[in-house]
DNA sequence: GCCAACGTTGGC
DNA sequence: GCCAACGTTGGC
């Protein structure tokens, strides 16, 4: 049995946040739009139903771990590829070769507090993602498991505090 | 808004 | 295949 694999998903809060996954039917989206090979090379060879995914907010006033989903359908075509009202539509698309991959996820948790990147920095262990690597900017990133263990246990620490 | 870092494009 | 120019990303 292949074990359990770890994303970190990029998006801008104000195309789509964690709280729009949350209300999608089902708490389910497609992730599509993805336009890099290295990030394709991820959806379509390595992203595997059950892995989990950290749901990173990035280019907003608090950059920040928000919460985490699960995958619920391995890589396939992505759709907006050769879709002309799409603004990820792709002129050069061969359907019959398709280039850009899609996964679909769904809704697992949000949390309380946002793990920030301040936060982060501030942690022995998830100071070394590699979402805090100076100009990282692929949009998808592997998370190894003793990252997303601290990442939980972080995110349940602060909410409880926030409690008090 | 700034700007460093990055990926892509295209001329050669 | 090199590499300069360009557009984009994304933290600050």
């Amino acid at each position: 049995m292949e074990r359990r694999r770890y994303w970190l998903f990029k998006s801008e809060p104000d195309e789509f946040s964690i709280d729009d996954l949350r209300r999608a039917p089902q708490g389910t989206q497609r992730w599509d739009g993805v336009r890099n090979y290295q990030a394709r090379n991820f959806l379509r060879d390595h992203v595997k139903i059950g892995d989990g995914v950290l749901f990173y907010h990035s280019s907003t006033r608090e950059p920040a771990v928000a919460g985490t989903a699960t995958i619920v359908r391995e890589g396939y075509p992505d759709p907006t590829a050769s879709d002309p009202g799409s603004p990820y539509c792709d002129e050069n698309h061969d359907p019959s070769r398709p280039r850009w991959y899609s996964v679909n996820l769904c809704f697992e948790s949000k949390f309380v507090t946002p793990l920030t990147r301040g936060v982060l920095a501030g942690h022995p262990v998830l100071s070394g993602m590699m979402v805090m690597r100076r100009g990282m900017r692929l949009s998808i990133q592997k998370v190894r498991a003793t990252q997303w263990r601290a990442v939980l246990k972080l995110a349940r620490k602060l909410s409880s505090k926030a409690d008090e």
